[in-house]
DNA sequence: TTAGGGTTAG
C-alpha cells in the first residue's frame, strides 16, 4: 500500500467510533480467516437448501422490499440457514437495503455479520463503504478500507472510486485528488471512466472547473475515453458558470465524437438558456434531442421549462407544458408543479396557484414545505394574512415542519400589514416551539419593528441577537442604524455605527443616503453632522 | 451482488 494510502487511512481514522469499528474488525480478523476456510468447504450453492431464499433475493435485490421488517426477516432467516447462505446472497440482500436507502442499516447488519462470522468479501466491504459515504461517515468508510487490507482482501476500482466520491461528497476534493494521482502514480489502481467522471464531477462540484477540464482532456488522450456522463459533467458545470458557449461547443464535438448526449446533457443546456432567455435555441435544442437524438423530454427537463416560463411571467407557456407532460403520459411531480404555483403567483392569480396546490393532494401526492412557501409569499404580498395563517396551519396538520423561509415570509408579511405587535408574538412563539431562528429572520422582525415605530423592541432584540448565538452582519447593523434615524434616536445610531465601524462593517448605501438626507433637511443636530461626517470621511 | 452526472427558495 502506498504512502498516500497511509496518509489518508490515518487523516480518517480519528473518530473514536471509528476507532471502535476499526479494532473491533481487526479483532475478528482471525475468526474470519478461519470461518472462511471453513465456508469455501461447506457453500456449495447448487446442494444449497435455500434456493426460495435465493429466488426471493434475486428478486428484491432489483426491486427493493415493501419495508424495512420484511429485510430484516430475511437477513434473520439467512443467518439462522445452515450452511450459511454465499456471501454474494448477503451482499444481495445488502443491495437490496441501498435500494431503499437504508444506509445505515447496511453498515448496522455488517457488523453483525463481522460478529457472527458470516462470509463477506470485497463486494460487501464496497457496499458498505458506499453507504458510510452516503452517511457522510467518510471516517468509517476509510476504516472499512483498513478492514480489507487486514483481511488480505484487495480494494478494487469500485473501492477508490467510491471513496473518491466520498471524498468529494464531503468537500474534500482536494484529498480526492491527491489520492487520485497517487494511487494511478503507484499503480494501485487503474481509473476507469466511473472512476475518472467521478472524480471530474468531485472537481467541477468544488469549484474547480479548470482542474476538471484539464483531467477530461488528459482522459481523452488516454485509452479510457470519456463517454456521456462525463461529458455531460462537464457541460453542466460549464452552463452553471454561465459559459454557455463553452458547453454548446463541447456539445457538438461529443456528438462528431459519437458521444451521444442524453437526457440530463440537454438538461443542463436547456436550463442555462432558459435563464439567458435565449427561447429560439431552446426549441431548436429540443427539436435536435426529440427528432434527431430520439430523446423523450422526461419530468426533468419538463420542470426546467416551467419553472422558466414561469420566471419570466409566461404563466400559459407553462400551463402548455402541463398539458403536454399529461398527453405524452408524464407525470408532472411535486416539484413541476411548485413551479407551476409560483407561475401563477407571479401573475397575482392566488386562487389558480391553490387549486394546483388542490391538484397536487388531488393525486395522492405531498406538497413540500417550497410548495407552501411560494403560496405563502404570494398571499402574504397581497396583505391577506388570513389565508397563509390558515395555509401554515395546513402545513402542520399534514405533518411538514416549517422551514426558516416559511417562518420569514409570514413574519415579513406581518410586519408589512403593520401589526409589528402580532409579529414580535409569533417570534417569540417559534422561538419557544424550537424553530431554527438565524440572521434573516432577525433582519425581516427588526426592519418591521422600526417601520412601525417599534424602535425600543428592536434595540432590544438586537441586543439579545449574540445571547441567541447570532453575530449581527453589516445588513443587521445598517437596519437598526437607519430604524434609529427614523425614530430620531441619533445618539443611539451614532453608538451602533461606531460598534458597527468597530466590528469591520461600513453603512450601506440605504443608510448613507438617508444620512445625507436627515442632514439636509433637519434642524442642524450635531449628532446627525458628526455621523456624515465620519461617513465622508471613511468613503461609505 | 458493489462505484459516476440533474430541477424548486426569502
Amino acid at each position: 500500500m502506498s504512502s498516500i494510502l497511509y496518509s489518508c487511512l490515518r487523516r480518517h481514522q480519528q473518530g473514536s467510533a471509528c476507532f471502535q469499528l476499526l479494532s473491533h474488525l481487526q479483532s475478528l480478523n482471525i475468526a474470519q480467516l478461519h470461518f472462511d476456510a471453513h465456508n469455501n468447504n461447506n457453500s456449495n450453492p447448487s446442494c444449497s437448501p435455500h434456493i426460495e431464499l435465493q429466488r426471493l433475493l434475486v428478486e428484491k435485490s432489483k426491486s427493493g422490499f415493501d419495508n424495512l421488517a420484511d429485510a430484516l426477516a430475511v437477513f434473520d432467516k439467512m443467518l439462522k440457514s445452515q450452511p450459511l447462505p454465499h456471501d454474494f446472497h448477503f451482499n444481495q440482500l445488502l443491495t437490496a437495503l441501498v435500494r431503499m436507502k437504508h444506509y445505515n442499516v447496511v453498515v448496522s447488519l455488517f457488523r453483525d455479520m463481522c460478529s457472527l462470522c458470516v462470509p463477506i468479501d470485497v463486494i460487501s466491504f464496497n457496499i458498505v463503504i458506499n453507504c458510510c459515504c452516503h452517511s457522510n461517515r467518510i471516517d468509517f468508510a476509510f476504516a472499512l478500507l483498513a478492514g480489507i487490507f487486514k483481511r488480505g482482501f484487495v480494494p478494487d476500482v469500485f473501492t477508490y472510486t467510491t471513496l473518491i466520491r466520498g471524498l468529494c461528497c464531503q468537500h474534500k476534493s482536494a484529498e480526492a485528488r491527491v489520492m487520485f494521482t497517487n494511487l494511478v502514480k503507484f499503480k494501485e489502481f487503474e481509473p476507469n471512466v466511473v472512476s475518472y467522471s467521478t472524480m471530474i464531477n468531485g472537481l467541477c462540484k468544488t469549484g474547480h472547473t479548470d482542474m476538471a477540464v484539464w483531467l477530461f482532456r488528459f482522459m481523452e488522450k488516454s485509452e479510457c475515453k470519456p463517454n456521456t456522463v462525463t461529458y455531460s459533467t462537464i457541460i453542466d458545470s460549464l452552463c452553471k458558470l454561465g459559459l454557455v458557449e463553452d458547453a454548446l461547443k463541447l456539445h457538438s464535438e461529443m456528438i462528431e465524437k459519437g458521444v451521444l448526449p442524453n437526457g440530463w446533457t440537454y438538461a443542463s443546456i436547456i436550463q442555462v438558456l432558459c435563464k439567458l432567455k435565449r427561447w429560439e435555441e431552446v426549441d431548436r435544442l429540443l427539436k435536435q434531442m426529440i427528432n434527431d437524438m430520439k430523446v423523450s423530454p422526461d419530468v426533468h427537463i419538463f420542470t426546467i421549462l416551467v419553472d422558466a416560463y414561469s420566471r419570466s411571467g409566461k404563466l400559459d407557456d407553462a400551463k402548455r407544458i402541463i398539458e403536454i407532460m399529461n398527453e405524452r403520459g408524464e407525470c408532472p411531480d411535486t416539484v413541476t408543479y411548485s413551479a407551476l404555483i409560483q407561475a401563477y403567483c407571479s401573475q397575482g392569480q392566488t386562487d389558480g396557484a391553490l387549486a394546483v396546490l388542490n391538484t397536487i393532494k388531488s393525486k395522492k401526492m405531498k406538497p413540500n414545505c417550497y410548495t407552501y412557501n411560494i403560496l405563502l409569499d404570494a398571499y402574504c404580498r397581497e396583505l391577506k394574512l388570513d389565508i397563509a395563517m390558515d395555509l401554515y396551519r395546513n402545513m402542520a396538520c399534514e405533518g411538514l415542519l416549517p422551514t426558516v423561509e416559511t417562518h420569514n415570509i409570514l413574519l415579513h408579511g406581518l410586519c408589512q400589514l403593520g401589526i409589528s405587535k402580532e409579529a414580535l408574538t409569533f417570534f417569540y412563539k417559534i422561538q419557544d416551539q424550537g424553530h431554527k431562528l438565524d440572521i434573516v429572520i432577525y433582519r425581516t422582525l427588526l426592519d418591521g419593528l422600526c417601520k412601525n415605530q417599534y424602535v425600543d423592541k428592536a434595540l432590544s432584540l438586537f441586543h439579545l441577537m449574540r445571547c441567541n448565538g447570532l453575530i449581527p452582519d453589516k445588513d443587521t447593523h445598517n437596519i437598526i442604524i437607519r430604524g434609529c434615524l427614523r425614530n430620531k434616536k441619533y445618539n443611539e445610531a451614532c453608538k451602533l455605527m461606531d460598534k458597527m465601524v468597530d466590528c469591520g462593517f461600513l453603512a450601506d448605501a440605504f443608510t448613507t443616503s438617508l444620512l445625507q438626507h436627515l442632514v439636509l433637511s433637519e434642524v442642524q443636530d450635531p449628532t446627525l453632522l458628526a455621523m456624515h461626517q465620519k461617513c465622508l470621511q471613511s468613503g461609505m
